[in-house]
DNA sequence: GACATGAAGTTAACACTGTCTACTTACCGC
DNA sequence: GCGGTAAGTAGACAGTGTTAACTTCATGTC
């Protein structure tokens, strides 16, 4: 569209355009605090043209973290179902786990931060939790096949996902300092794990 | 001070003020987006006076986020020394950490969060490191009095991190849904966690 | 085709922010 | 007492989030 040759009146489909904007503009320095006005002037619209589509910044920013949660969930179940057992499974759900972490390092801070106002709302949601439930039932699977630690499943997947959060969130901070922790400190951290939880 | 009692127009001790302003109200809703200029009319300064002790907001948060390290490598220290040998150190360090995060969710999340402009700068000072110390020394102490299973230390330590720091942050998210994981996911996830460290 | 209604835009305003500059006050060393 | 500098203040600037009132146009009904 040439300067001359304006947008129509009526965009089509903004609430989309920002929540892609949005997104994009999240891997951009200073991650999610992109200003709203910004977005709109990206997006070919007024500053005001948002608050058609969304409350306010923070209800945009809880949309675009169940967007987050919910490609977590697809990359999740897609590593398990091209595994092999349980074991193998959850292994390549971890990896799967972390390649998504750190891949899009403003978009998973922004899945668990507070920045988005009301984050309880939005880990209350079943988008959030989907996730979740891919990690339960491996180890619910494993269990039962005799491949890993008969133990309690809910307080082994708490465990299972703090460890998968812990060193994703701790390797984009870069506090996982290799003079400390080794080159190679998540591959580390995940096999020795997992050398506990498996039989 | 009355309102007819002017503080004299030289603080004495504002940089320490302002500090200490901005961590009691990171504690309020909004957490450390608090306003430079709202920090300035409760130390009963004008707004630019804060400039002339911090460059930019940016900074004073990187401040308080190594103080909150500091606090934590006490609390760590501290739990160290009160505990037995190496496996109930390492326990006790543990709780200590939790409790330490769970009790100053704020301060915590401003720790590791990327908000604070050069997170990097600040993992990279010592004292953020400290607190990571203590574990990797109790690891050590555990795996040369055989009571922790001999693997490499550095991949444990970081294993070990993740897990405290994981379960830190899923609760301080309140993401472990009590239906899913049970009512105590903390205590449940340490004590599974821990059975596939200890021999 | 005319009309009413409402969605989806725009324009303008408000109160506030972070940060900077120039100035004022006062502390300190000599 | 003076000079230099630290530590304040006053004011300005460019920007923000959000709201209200208005404009444009899409849609449904007759």
């Amino acid at each position: 569209m040439t300067e001359t040759q304006k947008r129509p009146y009526h965009h089509g489909d903004l609430r989309q355009a920002i929540i892609e904007t949005a997104i994009a503009m999240l891997n951009e320095p200073g991650g999610w605090q992109f200003t709203l006005r910004e977005v709109a002037r990206r997006a070919g619209v007024s500053h005001a043209a948002p608050y058609k589509h969304f409350p306010d910044k923070a209800a945009l920013l809880a949309e675009i973290a169940l967007i987050g949660f919910d490609r977590l969930h697809v990359a999740l179940a897609s590593a398990r179902s091209g595994a092999g057992n349980a074991t193998e499974a959850l292994v390549a759900a971890s990896r799967a786990y972390l390649v998504f972490g750190l891949g899009n390092p403003a978009l998973y801070r922004l899945m668990f931060g507070a920045e988005i106002g009301n984050s309880a709302a939005v880990h209350r949601d079943k988008r959030a939790m989907g996730a979740f439930d891919v990690v339960m039932d491996l180890l619910a699977e494993g269990q039962a096949a005799g491949l890993i630690e008969k133990r309690g499943v809910a307080g082994q997947a708490a465990s299972v996902w703090a460890q998968m959060h812990g060193l994703t969130m701790l390797k984009l901070d870069g506090m996982l300092r290799p003079e400390r922790v080794g080159e190679d400190a998540v591959e580390a951290a995940l096999a020795s794990f997992y050398e506990g939880v498996f039989v």
